[in-house]
RNA sequence: GAGGCUGUAGCUCAGUAGGUUAGAGCAUCAGAUUGUGGUUCUGAGGGUCGAGGGUUCGAAACCCUUCAGCCUCCCCA
Protein backbone atom coordinates (compact mmCIF):
# COMPACT_ATOMS: atom_id res chain seq x y z
CA UNK A 1 0.00 0.00 0.00
CA UNK A 2 1.09 3.15 -1.26
CA UNK A 3 1.30 6.50 0.92
CA UNK A 4 -1.58 8.53 -0.23
CA UNK A 5 -0.37 11.80 -2.34
CA UNK A 6 -0.75 13.80 -5.14
CA UNK A 7 1.05 14.61 -8.29
CA UNK A 8 3.51 17.24 -8.28
CA UNK A 9 2.89 20.27 -8.19
CA UNK A 10 -0.58 20.62 -7.47
CA UNK A 11 -2.15 21.45 -4.12
CA UNK A 12 -5.08 20.50 -2.12
CA UNK A 13 -7.34 23.52 -0.39
CA UNK A 14 -8.10 23.20 3.10
CA UNK A 15 -11.20 24.91 3.93
CA UNK A 16 -9.70 27.72 5.29
CA UNK A 17 -7.67 28.08 2.15
CA UNK A 18 -10.61 27.80 -0.13
CA UNK A 19 -12.43 30.69 1.90
CA UNK A 20 -9.17 32.77 1.34
CA UNK A 21 -8.83 31.87 -2.14
CA UNK A 22 -12.23 33.10 -2.63
CA UNK A 23 -11.80 36.20 -1.23
CA UNK A 24 -9.31 36.70 -3.99
CA UNK A 25 -11.52 35.60 -6.81
CA UNK A 26 -14.38 36.95 -5.27
CA UNK A 27 -12.84 40.29 -5.06
CA UNK A 28 -11.54 40.13 -8.79
CA UNK A 29 -14.81 39.00 -9.88
CA UNK A 30 -16.40 42.51 -8.67
CA UNK A 31 -14.09 44.46 -10.44
CA UNK A 32 -14.25 42.34 -13.76
CA UNK A 33 -18.11 43.13 -13.77
CA UNK A 34 -17.86 46.79 -12.85
CA UNK A 35 -16.21 47.47 -15.73
CA UNK A 36 -18.15 45.42 -18.00
CA UNK A 37 -16.63 42.31 -18.54
CA UNK A 38 -18.50 39.31 -19.07
CA UNK A 39 -17.82 35.94 -17.81
CA UNK A 40 -16.34 32.94 -19.54
CA UNK A 41 -15.64 29.45 -19.64
CA UNK A 42 -13.73 27.23 -21.70
CA UNK A 43 -12.80 23.30 -21.42
CA UNK A 44 -10.18 22.19 -19.26
CA UNK A 45 -8.96 20.56 -22.70
CA UNK A 46 -8.12 21.77 -26.11
CA UNK A 47 -7.43 19.99 -29.31
CA UNK A 48 -3.77 19.93 -28.90
CA UNK A 49 -3.19 21.84 -32.51
CA UNK A 50 -5.41 24.69 -31.09
CA UNK A 51 -2.20 25.14 -28.45
CA UNK A 52 0.95 24.13 -30.09
CA UNK A 53 3.18 26.77 -31.79
CA UNK A 54 1.23 29.34 -29.72
CA UNK A 55 3.45 30.03 -26.78
CA UNK A 56 6.86 29.76 -28.72
CA UNK A 57 8.92 26.45 -28.39
CA UNK A 58 9.67 26.08 -25.01
CA UNK A 59 5.91 26.54 -24.31
CA UNK A 60 4.92 24.05 -26.46
CA UNK A 61 7.07 21.19 -24.33
CA UNK A 62 5.22 22.20 -21.29
CA UNK A 63 1.99 21.34 -22.75
CA UNK A 64 0.36 18.71 -20.45
CA UNK A 65 -0.77 16.02 -23.63
CA UNK A 66 -3.47 13.66 -22.71
CA UNK A 67 -3.18 10.35 -23.76
CA UNK A 68 -5.99 8.95 -26.22
CA UNK A 69 -8.43 7.01 -24.71
CA UNK A 70 -11.53 6.53 -24.04
CA UNK A 71 -12.95 8.10 -27.62
CA UNK A 72 -10.67 5.52 -29.91
CA UNK A 73 -10.55 2.04 -30.86
CA UNK A 74 -7.36 1.29 -32.71
CA UNK A 75 -8.38 -0.94 -35.47
CA UNK A 76 -5.84 -1.14 -38.02
CA UNK A 77 -2.85 -3.15 -37.39
CA UNK A 78 -0.84 -0.58 -39.04
CA UNK A 79 -1.84 2.11 -36.81
CA UNK A 80 -1.13 -0.14 -33.99
CA UNK A 81 2.22 -0.20 -35.25
CA UNK A 82 3.16 3.18 -35.99
CA UNK A 83 1.34 4.09 -32.02
CA UNK A 84 4.48 1.65 -30.40
CA UNK A 85 7.35 3.20 -33.09
CA UNK A 86 5.88 7.02 -32.02
CA UNK A 87 5.47 6.48 -27.96
CA UNK A 88 9.00 7.41 -27.19
CA UNK A 89 8.85 10.50 -29.14
CA UNK A 90 6.01 11.89 -27.64
CA UNK A 91 7.04 11.14 -24.50
CA UNK A 92 10.09 13.51 -25.32
CA UNK A 93 7.72 16.01 -25.06
CA UNK A 94 9.34 18.22 -27.81
CA UNK A 95 7.41 15.83 -30.42
CA UNK A 96 3.30 15.05 -31.20
CA UNK A 97 1.75 12.18 -32.88
CA UNK A 98 -1.60 12.06 -33.34
CA UNK A 99 -2.38 8.54 -33.26
CA UNK A 100 -0.82 9.21 -29.32
CA UNK A 101 -2.34 12.26 -28.53
CA UNK A 102 -4.61 14.35 -30.11
CA UNK A 103 -5.89 16.81 -27.00
CA UNK A 104 -4.05 18.67 -24.00
CA UNK A 105 -4.88 20.53 -20.86
CA UNK A 106 -5.51 23.85 -20.96
CA UNK A 107 -2.16 25.89 -21.05
CA UNK A 108 -3.44 29.73 -20.67
CA UNK A 109 -6.68 31.53 -20.78
CA UNK A 110 -5.85 33.51 -24.08
CA UNK A 111 -5.71 30.70 -26.44
CA UNK A 112 -8.72 29.13 -25.81
CA UNK A 113 -10.43 32.75 -25.90
CA UNK A 114 -9.03 33.38 -29.16
CA UNK A 115 -9.87 30.52 -30.28
CA UNK A 116 -13.77 30.82 -28.59
CA UNK A 117 -13.51 34.43 -29.90
CA UNK A 118 -13.33 32.94 -33.84
CA UNK A 119 -15.57 30.65 -33.11
CA UNK A 120 -18.29 32.75 -31.88
CA UNK A 121 -17.62 35.90 -34.34
CA UNK A 122 -21.35 36.06 -35.51
CA UNK A 123 -22.84 36.42 -32.62
CA UNK A 124 -20.63 38.41 -30.41
CA UNK A 125 -21.12 42.23 -30.35
CA UNK A 126 -17.28 43.84 -30.59
CA UNK A 127 -15.84 45.37 -28.92
CA UNK A 128 -16.25 41.79 -26.54
CA UNK A 129 -14.78 41.79 -23.29
CA UNK A 130 -14.64 38.74 -20.93
CA UNK A 131 -12.83 37.59 -18.46
CA UNK A 132 -12.08 34.14 -16.91
CA UNK A 133 -10.96 32.70 -13.71
CA UNK A 134 -9.86 29.45 -14.11
CA UNK A 135 -7.26 26.45 -13.32
CA UNK A 136 -4.63 26.32 -16.23
CA UNK A 137 -2.34 23.43 -16.17
CA UNK A 138 1.67 23.49 -17.31
CA UNK A 139 4.26 20.42 -17.40
CA UNK A 140 7.33 22.60 -15.65
CA UNK A 141 8.96 21.75 -12.97
CA UNK A 142 7.65 23.06 -9.82
CA UNK A 143 9.42 25.48 -7.30
CA UNK A 144 8.51 28.14 -5.18
CA UNK A 145 5.62 30.37 -6.26
CA UNK A 146 4.93 27.50 -9.51
CA UNK A 147 2.80 24.71 -9.18
CA UNK A 148 1.84 22.27 -12.17
CA UNK A 149 -1.70 23.40 -11.78
CA UNK A 150 -2.74 27.12 -10.73
CA UNK A 151 -5.36 29.58 -11.52
CA UNK A 152 -5.28 32.51 -13.70
CA UNK A 153 -8.07 35.35 -13.87
CA UNK A 154 -7.82 37.15 -17.16
CA UNK A 155 -9.75 40.29 -19.01
CA UNK A 156 -9.94 40.98 -22.27
CA UNK A 157 -11.04 43.35 -25.08
CA UNK A 158 -10.76 42.16 -28.79
CA UNK A 159 -12.46 44.27 -31.66
CA UNK A 160 -10.62 47.64 -30.45
CA UNK A 161 -7.39 49.23 -31.25
CA UNK A 162 -8.22 52.22 -28.96
CA UNK A 163 -5.63 52.71 -25.91
CA UNK A 164 -8.42 53.00 -23.36
CA UNK A 165 -8.47 49.68 -23.09
CA UNK A 166 -4.92 49.82 -22.13
CA UNK A 167 -5.79 52.47 -19.59
CA UNK A 168 -8.64 49.75 -18.18
CA UNK A 169 -6.67 47.31 -17.98
CA UNK A 170 -4.05 49.33 -15.87
CA UNK A 171 -6.98 50.46 -13.84
CA UNK A 172 -8.05 47.11 -12.98
CA UNK A 173 -4.83 46.21 -11.52
CA UNK A 174 -4.86 49.58 -10.02
CA UNK A 175 -8.48 48.89 -8.18
CA UNK A 176 -8.06 45.20 -7.62
CA UNK A 177 -4.61 45.16 -5.72
CA UNK A 178 -5.81 48.31 -4.05
CA UNK A 179 -8.48 46.76 -2.36
CA UNK A 180 -6.83 43.63 -1.65
CA UNK A 181 -4.35 45.84 0.13
CA UNK A 182 -1.24 44.15 -2.01
CA UNK A 183 1.75 47.05 -2.56
CA UNK A 184 2.33 47.07 -6.21
CA UNK A 185 4.06 48.49 -9.05
CA UNK A 186 3.01 48.42 -12.89
CA UNK A 187 6.01 47.70 -15.17
CA UNK A 188 4.87 49.13 -18.46
CA UNK A 189 6.68 48.86 -21.63
CA UNK A 190 5.74 48.43 -25.59
CA UNK A 191 7.30 45.72 -28.28
CA UNK A 192 7.16 48.43 -30.97
CA UNK A 193 9.84 50.33 -28.45
CA UNK A 194 11.71 47.37 -27.89
CA UNK A 195 11.87 46.70 -31.77
CA UNK A 196 12.97 50.01 -31.99
CA UNK A 197 16.03 49.54 -29.85
CA UNK A 198 16.92 46.66 -31.67
CA UNK A 199 16.82 48.60 -34.84
CA UNK A 200 18.83 51.34 -33.43
CA UNK A 201 21.11 49.28 -32.30
CA UNK A 202 21.67 47.90 -35.53
CA UNK A 203 20.12 44.39 -34.70
CA UNK A 204 16.63 44.85 -36.17
CA UNK A 205 16.79 40.67 -36.22
CA UNK A 206 17.29 40.26 -32.81
CA UNK A 207 14.61 42.14 -30.68
CA UNK A 208 13.88 38.64 -28.83
CA UNK A 209 17.81 38.10 -28.07
CA UNK A 210 17.97 41.83 -26.58
CA UNK A 211 14.57 41.85 -25.08
CA UNK A 212 15.41 38.52 -23.03
CA UNK A 213 18.51 39.98 -21.96
CA UNK A 214 17.70 43.26 -21.35
CA UNK A 215 14.63 41.57 -18.89
CA UNK A 216 17.79 40.66 -16.45
CA UNK A 217 18.61 43.76 -15.65
CA UNK A 218 16.74 43.24 -11.98
CA UNK A 219 18.76 40.01 -11.49
CA UNK A 220 22.09 40.59 -12.57
CA UNK A 221 22.55 43.85 -13.09
CA UNK A 222 24.11 45.51 -16.65
CA UNK A 223 27.22 43.74 -16.59
CA UNK A 224 25.48 40.93 -16.25
CA UNK A 225 23.48 41.75 -19.26
CA UNK A 226 26.13 42.88 -21.26
CA UNK A 227 27.35 39.82 -20.76
CA UNK A 228 24.40 38.22 -21.90
CA UNK A 229 23.94 40.28 -24.75
CA UNK A 230 28.10 40.05 -26.39
CA UNK A 231 26.52 36.16 -26.20
CA UNK A 232 23.57 36.68 -28.00
CA UNK A 233 26.03 38.28 -30.92
CA UNK A 234 25.26 41.99 -30.00
CA UNK A 235 28.45 44.27 -30.96
CA UNK A 236 30.03 46.82 -28.72
CA UNK A 237 28.65 49.63 -30.34
CA UNK A 238 24.98 48.26 -30.21
CA UNK A 239 25.31 47.39 -26.67
CA UNK A 240 26.97 50.86 -25.99
CA UNK A 241 23.55 52.34 -27.09
CA UNK A 242 21.14 50.00 -25.13
CA UNK A 243 23.01 51.31 -21.96
CA UNK A 244 22.36 54.67 -22.75
CA UNK A 245 19.08 53.64 -22.98
CA UNK A 246 18.81 51.80 -19.83
CA UNK A 247 20.46 54.41 -18.02
CA UNK A 248 17.54 56.84 -18.45
CA UNK A 249 15.62 57.98 -15.43
CA UNK A 250 13.42 60.36 -14.22
CA UNK A 251 9.22 60.56 -14.10
CA UNK A 252 7.30 58.90 -16.86
CA UNK A 253 7.23 61.81 -18.83
CA UNK A 254 11.04 62.71 -19.16
CA UNK A 255 11.91 58.97 -19.76
CA UNK A 256 9.29 58.79 -22.59
CA UNK A 257 10.75 62.07 -23.76
CA UNK A 258 14.07 60.94 -23.80
CA UNK A 259 12.84 57.74 -25.76
CA UNK A 260 11.24 59.75 -28.42
CA UNK A 261 14.54 61.49 -29.14
CA UNK A 262 16.29 58.29 -29.19
CA UNK A 263 14.36 56.63 -31.55
CA UNK A 264 14.56 59.41 -33.93
CA UNK A 265 15.25 56.77 -36.72
CA UNK A 266 12.84 54.34 -35.89
CA UNK A 267 9.42 54.84 -36.67
CA UNK A 268 8.23 51.61 -34.86
CA UNK A 269 10.14 53.02 -31.60
CA UNK A 270 8.09 56.39 -31.99
CA UNK A 271 4.93 54.68 -32.42
CA UNK A 272 6.09 52.94 -29.27
CA UNK A 273 6.79 55.54 -27.36
CA UNK A 274 3.56 57.43 -28.11
CA UNK A 275 0.88 54.48 -27.18
CA UNK A 276 2.99 54.16 -24.04
CA UNK A 277 2.01 57.84 -23.74
CA UNK A 278 -1.03 58.07 -24.67
CA UNK A 279 -1.92 54.79 -22.78
CA UNK A 280 -0.51 56.45 -19.40
CA UNK A 281 -2.84 59.45 -20.47
CA UNK A 282 -6.25 57.90 -20.07
CA UNK A 283 -5.15 55.94 -17.27
CA UNK A 284 -4.62 59.12 -15.01
CA UNK A 285 -7.74 60.52 -16.02
CA UNK A 286 -9.74 57.55 -15.16
CA UNK A 287 -7.23 56.32 -12.10
CA UNK A 288 -8.77 58.42 -9.18
CA UNK A 289 -5.87 56.95 -7.06
CA UNK A 290 -4.82 59.70 -4.33
CA UNK A 291 -3.09 58.27 -1.72
CA UNK A 292 -2.99 54.64 -2.99
CA UNK A 293 -0.12 52.38 -2.89
CA UNK A 294 0.23 51.92 -6.70
CA UNK A 295 2.78 52.74 -8.87
CA UNK A 296 2.97 52.49 -12.86
CA UNK A 297 6.31 53.01 -14.32
CA UNK A 298 7.69 53.21 -17.65
CA UNK A 299 10.47 50.27 -17.48
CA UNK A 300 12.18 50.05 -21.39
CA UNK A 301 13.91 46.53 -19.88
CA UNK A 302 10.24 45.27 -19.64
CA UNK A 303 9.77 41.92 -21.83
CA UNK A 304 6.76 39.74 -21.30
CA UNK A 305 7.55 36.07 -22.93
CA UNK A 306 4.80 35.37 -24.62
CA UNK A 307 5.73 35.86 -28.39
CA UNK A 308 2.34 36.83 -29.47
CA UNK A 309 2.46 40.48 -28.14
CA UNK A 310 2.49 43.38 -30.65
CA UNK A 311 2.34 46.83 -28.61
CA UNK A 312 1.88 47.95 -24.69
CA UNK A 313 2.73 45.70 -22.83
CA UNK A 314 2.51 45.18 -18.59
CA UNK A 315 3.47 43.69 -15.71
CA UNK A 316 2.54 44.05 -12.16
CA UNK A 317 5.34 43.04 -9.12
CA UNK A 318 4.78 42.97 -5.54
CA UNK A 319 6.98 46.04 -4.07
CA UNK A 320 6.50 44.68 0.02
CA UNK A 321 10.25 44.84 1.11
CA UNK A 322 9.78 41.18 3.05
CA UNK A 323 8.18 39.59 -0.41
CA UNK A 324 10.70 38.20 -2.79
CA UNK A 325 8.42 36.68 -5.57
CA UNK A 326 8.28 37.33 -9.46
CA UNK A 327 5.28 38.97 -11.74
CA UNK A 328 1.91 38.12 -10.14
CA UNK A 329 -0.08 39.44 -13.31
CA UNK A 330 0.86 40.51 -16.76
CA UNK A 331 -0.60 41.14 -20.33
CA UNK A 332 -0.50 43.04 -23.24
CA UNK A 333 -1.86 44.24 -26.33
CA UNK A 334 -1.71 41.45 -29.27
CA UNK A 335 -2.84 42.57 -32.75
CA UNK A 336 -3.82 39.42 -34.80
CA UNK A 337 -4.83 36.83 -31.72
CA UNK A 338 -7.33 35.61 -33.67
CA UNK A 339 -5.46 35.42 -37.28
CA UNK A 340 -4.21 31.89 -36.35
CA UNK A 341 -7.64 30.85 -35.76
CA UNK A 342 -8.95 32.45 -39.08
CA UNK A 343 -10.53 35.78 -37.72
CA UNK A 344 -7.88 38.31 -39.29
CA UNK A 345 -7.76 42.10 -38.32
CA UNK A 346 -9.00 41.43 -35.12
CA UNK A 347 -6.69 43.20 -31.80
CA UNK A 348 -7.09 42.44 -28.52
CA UNK A 349 -5.75 43.27 -25.30
CA UNK A 350 -5.59 41.66 -22.13
CA UNK A 351 -3.83 40.86 -18.70
CA UNK A 352 -4.36 37.85 -16.44
CA UNK A 353 -4.05 37.89 -12.24
CA UNK A 354 -1.56 34.79 -11.07
CA UNK A 355 -3.90 34.02 -8.18
CA UNK A 356 -1.36 31.54 -6.30
CA UNK A 357 1.08 34.31 -6.23
CA UNK A 358 -0.89 36.46 -4.93
CA UNK A 359 -2.41 33.83 -2.24
CA UNK A 360 1.48 32.91 -1.40
CA UNK A 361 2.28 36.76 -0.66
CA UNK A 362 -1.06 37.92 1.03
CA UNK A 363 -1.11 34.88 3.73
CA UNK A 364 2.52 36.17 4.33
CA UNK A 365 2.08 39.38 4.75
CA UNK A 366 -1.68 38.01 6.86
CA UNK A 367 -3.26 40.77 4.53
CA UNK A 368 -6.69 38.31 4.90
CA UNK A 369 -9.57 39.84 6.88
CA UNK A 370 -10.57 38.06 9.56
CA UNK A 371 -14.31 37.78 8.99
CA UNK A 372 -12.67 35.53 5.64
CA UNK A 373 -12.07 32.79 8.01
CA UNK A 374 -15.10 32.28 9.93
CA UNK A 375 -17.38 29.18 8.85
CA UNK A 376 -20.75 27.86 11.03
CA UNK A 377 -21.52 30.75 13.00
CA UNK A 378 -23.41 28.42 15.99
CA UNK A 379 -23.34 24.93 16.53
CA UNK A 380 -26.12 23.13 18.81
CA UNK A 381 -25.09 20.29 21.05
CA UNK A 382 -27.32 17.06 21.12
CA UNK A 383 -27.72 15.19 24.30
CA UNK A 384 -30.15 12.88 23.20
CA UNK A 385 -33.29 11.58 23.62
CA UNK A 386 -36.18 13.90 23.57
CA UNK A 387 -34.00 16.96 23.88
CA UNK A 388 -32.55 15.33 20.44
CA UNK A 389 -35.86 16.66 18.56
CA UNK A 390 -36.01 19.69 20.39
CA UNK A 391 -32.10 20.57 19.33
CA UNK A 392 -33.52 19.95 15.58
CA UNK A 393 -36.34 22.60 15.77
CA UNK A 394 -34.14 24.96 17.42
CA UNK A 395 -31.81 24.17 14.61
CA UNK A 396 -34.99 24.68 11.91
CA UNK A 397 -35.66 27.79 13.51
CA UNK A 398 -31.85 29.03 13.18
CA UNK A 399 -31.67 28.48 9.77
CA UNK A 400 -35.30 29.91 8.70
CA UNK A 401 -33.82 32.57 10.51
CA UNK A 402 -30.83 32.98 7.93
CA UNK A 403 -28.19 32.01 11.32
CA UNK A 404 -25.51 29.79 9.76
CA UNK A 405 -25.32 26.59 12.02
CA UNK A 406 -24.97 22.72 12.26
CA UNK A 407 -25.91 20.43 15.43
CA UNK A 408 -23.60 17.64 16.51
CA UNK A 409 -25.17 14.61 15.09
CA UNK A 410 -24.52 11.94 17.80
CA UNK A 411 -25.57 12.42 21.92
CA UNK A 412 -21.66 12.09 22.34
CA UNK A 413 -20.42 13.14 25.89
CA UNK A 414 -20.60 17.05 26.38
CA UNK A 415 -17.14 17.15 26.43
CA UNK A 416 -16.70 15.59 23.30
CA UNK A 417 -19.33 18.00 21.60
CA UNK A 418 -17.75 20.94 23.17
CA UNK A 419 -14.15 20.28 22.50
CA UNK A 420 -15.58 19.99 18.33
CA UNK A 421 -17.03 23.14 18.54
CA UNK A 422 -13.95 25.21 19.62
CA UNK A 423 -11.87 23.26 17.16
CA UNK A 424 -14.25 24.49 14.70
CA UNK A 425 -14.14 28.49 15.63
CA UNK A 426 -17.88 28.86 16.12
CA UNK A 427 -18.72 31.89 17.75
CA UNK A 428 -22.09 30.51 19.30
CA UNK A 429 -22.80 27.22 21.12
CA UNK A 430 -26.45 26.42 21.48
CA UNK A 431 -27.80 24.19 24.74
CA UNK A 432 -31.25 22.81 24.21
CA UNK A 433 -31.11 20.41 27.09
CA UNK A 434 -34.19 19.03 29.60
CA UNK A 435 -34.62 22.29 31.67
CA UNK A 436 -34.19 24.52 28.55
CA UNK A 437 -36.87 21.91 26.16
CA UNK A 438 -39.33 22.08 29.38
CA UNK A 439 -39.22 25.97 29.35
CA UNK A 440 -39.13 26.33 25.72
CA UNK A 441 -36.04 27.96 25.68
CA UNK A 442 -32.25 27.72 25.15
CA UNK A 443 -29.16 28.39 26.83
CA UNK A 444 -26.56 30.60 24.51
CA UNK A 445 -23.21 30.42 25.06
CA UNK A 446 -20.68 33.24 23.82
CA UNK A 447 -17.23 30.86 22.58
CA UNK A 448 -15.08 34.07 22.95
CA UNK A 449 -15.93 35.78 26.10
CA UNK A 450 -17.27 31.99 27.61
CA UNK A 451 -20.62 34.15 29.00
CA UNK A 452 -23.39 31.85 28.86
CA UNK A 453 -27.26 32.35 29.42
CA UNK A 454 -30.52 31.02 28.97
CA UNK A 455 -33.20 32.75 26.82
CA UNK A 456 -36.26 31.99 24.45
CA UNK A 457 -35.13 30.50 21.12
CA UNK A 458 -36.62 33.56 19.73
CA UNK A 459 -34.13 35.69 21.76
CA UNK A 460 -31.31 33.75 21.27
CA UNK A 461 -31.75 33.73 17.42
CA UNK A 462 -31.94 37.73 17.64
CA UNK A 463 -28.41 37.46 19.65
CA UNK A 464 -26.84 35.63 16.39
CA UNK A 465 -28.27 37.72 13.80
CA UNK A 466 -27.15 40.63 15.61
C1' G B 1 17.49 20.84 -20.24
C1' A B 2 21.63 21.87 -15.93
C1' G B 3 22.76 21.82 -10.72
C1' G B 4 22.04 21.53 -5.14
C1' C B 5 19.46 19.65 -0.74
C1' U B 6 16.22 16.19 1.74
C1' G B 7 13.49 11.24 2.45
C1' U B 8 12.69 8.06 10.12
C1' A B 9 4.99 7.63 13.38
C1' G B 10 -0.85 11.08 10.49
C1' C B 11 2.36 16.05 10.83
C1' U B 12 7.21 18.62 12.26
C1' C B 13 11.69 16.53 13.27
C1' A B 14 15.79 14.13 16.81
C1' G B 15 18.75 9.87 16.34
C1' U B 16 26.58 8.53 12.97
C1' A B 17 33.67 6.74 15.65
C1' G B 18 27.77 1.11 12.67
C1' G B 19 25.83 -2.33 18.54
C1' U B 20 19.92 -5.09 22.82
C1' U B 21 13.31 -3.79 22.00
C1' A B 22 14.27 3.28 16.95
C1' G B 23 12.71 8.41 20.21
C1' A B 24 10.33 13.54 21.18
C1' G B 25 6.65 17.29 20.34
C1' C B 26 2.06 17.97 18.00
C1' A B 27 -2.21 15.15 16.40
C1' U B 28 -5.56 10.79 17.51
C1' C B 29 -8.06 7.65 21.19
C1' A B 30 -9.12 6.58 26.46
C1' G B 31 -9.23 8.30 31.56
C1' A B 32 -8.89 12.21 35.61
C1' U B 33 -14.11 15.13 34.45
C1' U B 34 -21.73 11.49 32.48
C1' G B 35 -24.31 19.83 31.59
C1' U B 36 -19.40 23.27 30.20
C1' G B 37 -14.38 24.04 25.52
C1' G B 38 -9.28 26.42 25.28
C1' U B 39 -5.07 24.92 30.32
C1' U B 40 -3.12 20.67 33.02
C1' C B 41 -2.05 15.50 34.36
C1' U B 42 -2.10 9.99 33.34
C1' G B 43 -2.22 6.13 29.88
C1' A B 44 -2.76 3.79 24.93
C1' G B 45 -2.44 2.93 19.76
C1' G B 46 0.52 4.06 15.61
C1' G B 47 6.97 3.06 12.13
C1' U B 48 8.95 -3.30 6.70
C1' C B 49 13.63 4.13 9.05
C1' G B 50 11.24 5.95 0.55
C1' A B 51 12.46 1.26 -2.49
C1' G B 52 16.12 -2.44 -4.24
C1' G B 53 20.96 -4.32 -3.83
C1' G B 54 25.95 -4.37 -1.48
C1' U B 55 29.79 -4.15 2.70
C1' U B 56 29.56 -6.28 7.87
C1' C B 57 28.99 -11.00 13.11
C1' G B 58 25.59 -6.71 13.16
C1' A B 59 23.00 -1.06 8.91
C1' A B 60 18.04 4.08 10.00
C1' A B 61 23.44 5.29 9.82
C1' C B 62 28.62 3.37 5.19
C1' C B 63 28.67 2.28 -0.58
C1' C B 64 25.89 1.64 -5.33
C1' U B 65 21.28 1.94 -8.01
C1' U B 66 16.48 3.78 -8.22
C1' C B 67 12.11 6.56 -6.95
C1' A B 68 9.89 10.78 -4.67
C1' G B 69 9.74 15.73 -2.69
C1' C B 70 11.83 20.60 -2.05
C1' C B 71 15.05 24.51 -3.94
C1' U B 72 18.24 27.27 -7.70
C1' C B 73 19.28 28.31 -12.99
C1' C B 74 16.54 28.35 -17.70
C1' C B 75 11.65 29.92 -18.58
C1' C B 76 7.35 31.65 -16.54
C1' A B 77 2.18 33.27 -13.32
Amino acid sequence: MSKPAIPQGTRDFSPDVVRKRRYILDTLKGIFELYGFQPLETPAMENLTTLTGKYGEEGDRLIFKILNNGLHEIKKEEDKVKLSAEWDKVLSKSYSSPVVTERALRYDLTIPFARYVAMNQNDIAFPFRRYQMQPVWRADRPQKGRYREFWQCDADVVGSTSLINEAELLCIYSQAFTLLGLPVAIKINSRKLLQGLSEICGHPDKMMDITIAMDKLDKIGWSGVATELHNRGIDEAGTALLQKAIEITGTNDEKLAAYDTLMETSASGKAGVEEIRKSLEYYTSLWDGAGDTITANVDISLARGLNYYTGVIVEVICTHPDVKMGSIGGGGRYDDLTGLFGLKGLSGVGVSFGVDRIYDIMDELRLFPQQVSVSAKAIILNFGGENELYALDVLKLCRAAGVAAEIYPDAAKFDKQMKYANKRGVAYVLLPGDEERQTNSVSIKNFVTGEQKKMTIADAIDMLRG
